[in-house]
DNA sequence: CCTTGATTTCTGCATTGCAAAGATATAAAC
DNA sequence: GTTTATATCTTTGCAATGCAGAAATCAAGG
């Protein structure tokens, strides 16, 4: 005779709180011990509950990921289209902050789930604005987001802060006859601040657009440089 | 009594040799089909031998990082700065379109040995060529990593390559009320040409290193620019 | 010959993703 | 009100996994 601790039949398990669960788990326990039982004990119900509302444990990432973008908000269409592109860079950034172990699930799942063509649609907006004719558009909008997603994620890796005490006395470590510029750099290794690699490199890349669309003789729509 | 198909005892078993089983194996059984189980079996030997080599699955993972940025071959340090970063880049997009499956182990672990440290000399010194400020070259360093990392780790997850017919069906079913401008791509979409995305962020992120440098005041070494 | 250390194997265990089938509740059909 | 269908949840079970512990084998030095 079977036990029947809780009993099985409908109880009003949110998918929703599934996710949100299993975005908890993954930031505790890191991708290496995840797992959907863990998922399924935080919330108390059995494993195979949540495998039935995501097929599997990718079907779970996913709708995890899904869940992270869909916090973006809206940019301004109003605004220039330098600082809407900034703006989304910096939303990645912050959720990459936030969610820095569950990050890494956009970078798998790209273009997924409406919530990501509306962010694409965004993007292109103001690549167009910024008077990119359409091809370049599409092959700029890709790379655009492959960049900001990789240096988001390398935030979230820990990779773009200022130097630890550790990795500094790596470096230290080094032979300056093999690494004369390296070794030279330490203080400014130290003085590294916070958040300063991604701003330059945003700045850089939106600067790189600008500069390599008008050197290709596109001419910018009206006001689209300062609207 | 245990059977003794292969007698335990040293017999040579290369490190080096495990690596590239393990890549081999990484590389046609995807991210979640890797197991040691598997790397062991292909190589013929018991699974503990080569979690006695590297201590953990991990352990092997990190090596089968350094095997790949191993592979990179260092740059003309005579040629522009500019052409210098822009081979570097494009050796990294190389190596993810070679080892797609692996490559992504590049962004998990990153500044580990010295293979990485010989490389990030290299940027350093291109970026000091161009006539960055010695704090600006470490920041822009870091962020120039992670960007190209990222715009070849997408290469290597097919995200940058044209679009499929799978993706252009799903965009066509967009409603162009929500999604004007992404409907209105399409046939940009479908003229998308190999490799030019990456090709196109790669030169906005230089032209934007240079552009960013000067605006901030700072001037290039002699000769730095055509060198 | 004996010891020491490096290398490989054997065995076992806890954990994992997931398939198959049963149990229960809700809603629609009659 | 009873039946039927369907969505939801649990039970059970299995193959595969990472890894610890101990034993077996080999090479070299004393």
């Amino acid at each position: 005779m079977p036990k029947k601790a809780a009993r099985p039949g409908p109880r009003g398990l949110e998918p929703e709180e599934i996710v949100t669960a299993a975005v908890a788990v993954l930031e505790e326990a890191g991708p290496g011990g995840f797992s959907v039982r863990k998922v399924a004990a935080l919330i108390g119900c059995d494993v195979m509950a949540v495998l039935y509302h995501y097929k599997s444990k990718e079907g779970l990432e996913r709708a995890m990921a899904d869940a992270l973008n869909a916090r973006l908000v809206p940019v301004d269409p109003d605004a220039p289209w330098r600082s809407r592109l900034a703006e989304l860079a910096w939303q990645y950034r912050a959720l990459a902050l936030a969610f820095p172990k569950t990050f890494p699930l956009l970078l798998r799942f790209w273009v997924t789930g409406p919530a990501d063509y509306r962010h694409a649609e965004m993007v292109y907006r103001a690549l167009e604005d910024a008077g990119l004719p359409d091809q370049e558009v599409v092959d700029c909008c890709f790379g655009w987001y492959a960049s900001v997603l990789g240096l988001a994620a390398a935030e979230a890796g820990g990779l773009l802060r200022p130097a630890d005490a550790e990795m500094l006395a790596e470096v230290e470590r080094l032979p300056a006859a093999d690494y004369p510029v390296t070794v030279r750099l330490l203080p400014a290794f130290r003085a590294q601040k916070e958040g300063r690699s991604f701003e330059l490199m945003v700045e850089a890349l939106l600067e790189g657009i600008e500069r390599t669309l008008i050197s290709a003789g596109a001419s910018p729509v009206p006001g689209g440089e300062t609207r």
